[in-house]
DNA sequence: CTGTTAGCGCTTTCAT
DNA sequence: ATGAAAGCGCTAACAG
């Protein structure tokens, strides 16, 4: 990997300055018409190109936005519900012609992942702004844009999860189960504790529909299962072996609905007749399965398209900050009555 | 977004040089342990990061691979095939502490997206080394994997497409059809052109196995069906209307053959009994669907995973070029006999 | 242990 | 129409 060639190799080639290549390269219109060529003409002899760190550094601008997602990488890419939400913000670095980086935690820290990453803007994932590991950077004095988290100072972009939280725990109720069965992403106590995190806002849902509905809410059975098909599936089978006995599922996520669904016929238990299972999300093997999974749908591309515009207006102009709150929907479909 | 501060704003601010606060941040063991700790205070005060322009200019590292794809992002990553080609390369960047930005051709051309992209190394997918868009790579000198592509002076992964295609060939005809239908990625001229491209080597594949039987290869129906699951739909439905019935169909992906069985199915065809399908790589969805679907199978995230394994070796010394092919697989499942 | 001095490669006034 | 000079913000010799 030999040496690149800088621009002054190439000013010197042609026994012009530096300024009339940069100008060749951004400017052609200032200069002679030959004297264009003629650089253009070394420049691809000495297999010049304009370095791009260096132009960054000048223009504080990469052309690539930047994603922050709470899990690894090789997770983000094997979650569905990712996939449909970069597509939404792929569609949009179409549009704009932008590259985009997805930035995991480095050396077990966002921290520095944030530092390092060679981006205009963030757009950051399941994470409220004044986490921690977000504050610095506000330090990096780019835009940021909170998806599925709490903002502030900053724009933020969620769907309503407690209404769809809420909607679907309704539903269930009012077909009559003694006591319904939640599926969080975390323990209570957990998740209590990220104040406004989703996993809280759909929890602070389903609660809310269990005392309008005046049962007690200690009374439902709130069980931790992660996250994933593996996760719900086993989660179902370990309540059964408890000898548990639920005829109705709340999950917080899709993955885990078709895995507790999947538990369930496994068990030889048909659904919906003994078992109704509702899920979160909408994600496109929702309606792959069999039965087909009823669910709360969210706009996922739309979160992420919408997040990358807001990001771009920043990037753009001093936009204001706002709060997007995008709507959720219960879809009744094969697995509940 | 008010300016951000500098290293010599900090420097300022303590009473101590540029160096001193580069050595507080990178090298504090070279550094007064009070020294470091006020400089760290007022870096705290200001609101000081490293600008990572700045740093990247230097060091030439900006901690980013690039992956460059041809077609648009939305499109990737609606696109199982990339989820789990992203998943083998995401898995190293976890690993590595890396991140992951994905380039599309921006304003229509490839070159300006290579030239731009903050990155350290890029993985070209689906390319030659000697096409025109990526020539302008070598002057940015910095290390290239090709991956599903051509290459004479870098590495390149790929795999045995000639192979798979030829297994899957010879196992419909030795089902005794009269003749094969094969959906192509493109019009058959357009594919010749593209010189070793993968549906070349794929069409090669289908080809020798014809001709291997005795058979002749003008006789076989090719047409091309571009990508997607709708377009293989379509493409079978319109060959019925059009009076043909064929009863065996390679098809150059799994996206397309899971069209081909749902037309199939749509016309009151039994499957595997009336028509046999063959796909091609082997995306999750090939072992969801009913019938589950015969394919060859390419081992995809291995591919994402040793391009990055192997860009990176070229990052961190200077690795000679390497030439992998990866073996396919015929995997028999339900839609043939 | 800390500061001085040069750049990294490029763009951009401001002259000529 | 072209060039000189001054940085962008940081790091890496090399002195002290």
């Amino acid at each position: 990997m030999m040496k690149r060639a800088t621009i002054s190799d190439v000013a010197k080639r042609v026994g012009v300055s530096p300024t009339a290549v940069s100008f060749a390269f951004n400017n052609p219109s200032q200069l002679n018409a030959a004297t264009v060529e003629q650089i253009l003409a070394a420049a691809r002899e000495l297999g010049y190109a304009p370095n791009p760190h260096a132009r960054a550094l000048l223009s504080r601008r990469t052309g690539v936005l930047g994603v922050i997602v709470p899990q690894s990488l090789f997770a983000i890419y094997a979650n569905p519900y990712f996939a449909t939400f970069l597509q939404g913000i792929g569609s949009l670095c179409d549009d704009q012609a932008l590259g985009l980086l997805t930035v995991s935690p480095l050396e077990g820290s966002l921290t520095s992942a944030i530092a390092r990453a060679p981006v205009d803007g963030f757009i950051i994932v399941g994470l409220n702004e004044n986490h921690d590991e977000v504050a610095p950077l506000r330090k990096r004095g780019i835009p940021v844009v909170i998806v599925d988290g709490h903002a502030h100072t900053t724009t933020s972009v969620n769907v309503d999860d407690e209404d769809g939280a809420y909607a679907a725990a309704r539903h269930l109720l009012s077909h009559g189960h003694p006591h319904l069965t939640i599926l969080t992403f975390e323990p209570v106590p957990l998740l209590e504790a990220h104040k406004a995190s989703v996993g809280a806002n759909r929890l602070q849902g389903y609660r809310r529909a269990v005392q309008e509905a005046g049962l007690e809410w200690a009374a439902q059975l709130v069980e931790p299962s992660i996250s994933g098909v593996e996760d719900g599936e086993h989660c179902f089978l370990f309540l059964w072996e408890q000898g548990q006995r639920p005829t109705a599922v709340l999950c917080m996520s899709d993955a885990v609905a078709i895995g507790v669904v999947r538990a369930a016929l496994q068990l030889g238990l048909r659904v919906p007749d003994d078992l109704e299972v509702i899920g979160f999300d909408d994600i496109p093997a929702a309606n792959l399965i069999t039965p087909s999974l009823s669910t709360v749908h969210q706009p996922i591309f739309e979160k992420g398209r919408t997040a990358a515009e807001l990001l771009v207006a920043r990037l753009e102009g001093d936009t204001p900050a706002e709060t997007v709150v995008l709507a959720t929907e219960l879809v009744l479909r094969g697995t509940t009555r």
